[in-house]
RNA sequence: GCCCCCAUCGUCUAGUGGCCUAGGACAUCGCCCUUUCAAGGCGACGGCGGGGAUUCGAAUUCCCCUGGGGGCACCA
């Protein structure tokens, strides 16, 4: 296969879809695997729908996923332009080009007229198809109505005959000419009909292979009328499945975070979103999950790619996101949850939150995560549920918190480093030993008088990234509670 | 209604006539590790939609049914 040519094809009428992000995904592996070309092209004939900052947003959530096109409206490229809507010459002259040739006509059916037959259509049981009144007009006799400023749309004659195509991923599959009526090609309105633009461009932007939805199969029947009329030659087509929500249906909005936007707010990592996107509908061939871009580019293979519909399932994609975070140094991380932590009014210093990244990284699911498990190392210790005032009341207990006290206080350093958190810890453990107390009775005290909480990240994380006087503060409010507690009993 | 596509554990999938008493992953459950919660390790649970046909042999081929999805526009 030599120059390979695909193209993502995206209508700015909104932001970037997780559906259209596997599409465009698709289209990348298949393009880089070959050695080929990806070009972007905005699909924005509809004007009203059509927003340049959806354009915009498009393109930058490709960027993120590191699906950049080679040619594109914003790159630019030897075959553009790669917005549709300024494409309209190279449609007008199709056009002529196929009035001339007799594969289409102008037909000046009423809106009302149309509704009524296709009403009459599938009351009959029938396929809507148009019945081809205008057809036998002369071409003067339309020019004259024309003239004469009668509204007329363009139909492309449909040729009699079956139109097959041999699919990359679902193999031949034929339609018969008999249930595609007459189309329009050229509205009323000056615009161009979507399967007639996609011809036009697909043939002058030489895209060798369609890698689209099965949403288009059946359209596809029409481009190929279109490029066979037209004496262009076709492209090969490749038709993915869709992507369902849990409950079997379309993916939309119901189903929760469906843009690639919201999944990057959330705190996905472009790498686990790929990785996530790709193995939905399509697999390796060996039991690897886990792969990487340049992975997937490499083993990629059209005829690999699953038939069937696939549902979108958080908890794999959370999974594999989880994979991706704890493979992240301590100080990406810490940069990666810095927004989150800031929005949550979690201000850290630079040292202290790499401490708070590595303490948090086997909890995170998603960076957004990052705020509830970090807490522990702002707040104040809420010290009121009484299970928890009960948990410090441990034989023992109190020599422990006199011991790391006094440990703390040896020391002048606000934070300590890990490998000095660990050894201030092993200093409390044999101090306990020593006066008979059990290792392991002491710690859970500890970590309730330390975070108020009776679980969370390991105690030399809290030691390493609380900070001195506020671990100090804490072991003399548990200090006095056990007072108390003494007092009571 | 008509046309097209699809059908393996709850979910994503491996499987292209014998290697399948169907493999892996997520989720769930259990155990281990462990100062907690996670993470990690080990294990369990769980599936070829139904019916025919071809064949010595079918998850795998063919037909029918059922179910799901998509399309049938002066939307893309």
């Amino acid at each position: 296969m030599t120059d390979v040519r695909v193209r993502f094809a995206p209508s700015p009428t909104g932001t970037l879809h997780i559906g259209s992000a596997r599409t465009a995904l698709y289209n990348h592996l298949f393009a880089r695997h070959h050695g080929g070309t990806l070009v972007l092209r905005v699909e924005d004939t509809d004007l009203k729908r059509s927003r340049r900052e959806y354009e915009l947003s498009i393109v930058r959530d490709l960027h993120w996923l590191g699906l950049q096109a080679d040619e594109g409206p914003d790159v630019g490229g030897p075959y553009g332009p790669y917005r549709q809507s300024e494409r309209a010459p190279l449609y007008q002259a199709g056009v002529e080009k196929l009035l001339e040739s007799g594969h289409a006509y102008h037909c000046f059916c009423t809106q009302e007229r149309l509704d009524g037959l296709k009403a009459q259509q599938l009351a009959a049981g029938l396929m809507p198809t148009y019945d081809r009144l205008c057809r036998e007009l002369t071409a003067e006799a339309a020019k004259e109505r024309i003239a004469s400023g009668e509204e007329a749309t363009v139909r492309f004659f449909v040729p009699q005959g079956d139109v097959t195509f041999d699919d990359l991923i679902h193999g031949p599959i034929t339609f018969s000419s008999d249930v595609i009526g007459d189309f329009i090609i050229h509205r009323t309105d000056g615009g161009f009909a979507y399967n007639y633009a996609v011809v036009i461009d697909d043939a002058g932007m030489h895209v060798t292979h369609v890698v689209r939805g099965e949403d288009h199969i059946s359209n596809t029947a029409r481009q190929l009328m279109l490029y066979e009329a037209l004496g262009e030659e076709a492209p090969h087509y490749a038709h993915h499945s869709l992507i369902h929500g849990a409950d079997g249906g379309k993916l939309s909005k119901r189903h929760g975070a469906t843009s690639i936007g919201e999944f990057r707010d959330m705190g996905y990592l472009p790498s686990a979103v790929v990785n996530y996107l790709a193995l939905l509908s399509w697999s390796p061939g060996d039991d690897r999950e886990k792969l990487t871009l340049e992975e997937l580019v490499s083993e990629f293979d059209m005829a690999r790619v699953s038939k069937s519909a696939a549902i979108f399932d958080l908890d794999k994609l959370n999974w594999l996101n989880g994979l991706y975070i704890r493979e992240l140094a301590a100080e990406e991380l810490s940069e990666y949850i810095r927004p989150y932590l800031h929005e949550a009014g979690l201000e850290f210093d630079e040292g202290q939150r790499e401490i708070v990244s590595a303490a948090i990284q086997p909890k995170l699911v998603t960076f957004g995560d990052a705020p509830i498990h970090a807490q522990v190392f702002a707040d104040e210790p809420i010290l009121t549920a009484s299970s928890h005032l009960e948990a410090l009341d441990e034989p023992g207990a109190d020599i422990a918190f006199a011991l790391l006290a006094e440990a703390l206080e040896a020391r002048d350093s606000e934070y300590f480093a890990l490998e000095q958190a660990r050894m201030i810890l092993a200093q409390v453990g044999d101090g306990c030993r020593e006066r008979g107390i059990k290792g392991k009775a002491i710690f859970k005290p500890l970590r309730v008088a330390l975070t108020g909480c009776d679980h969370g990240p390991e105690l030399f994380y809290l030691i390493a990234g609380l900070g001195r006087s506020r671990l100090l503060a804490r072991l003399h409010t548990a200090l006095g509670y056990l007072a108390q507690l003494g007092g009571r009993s």
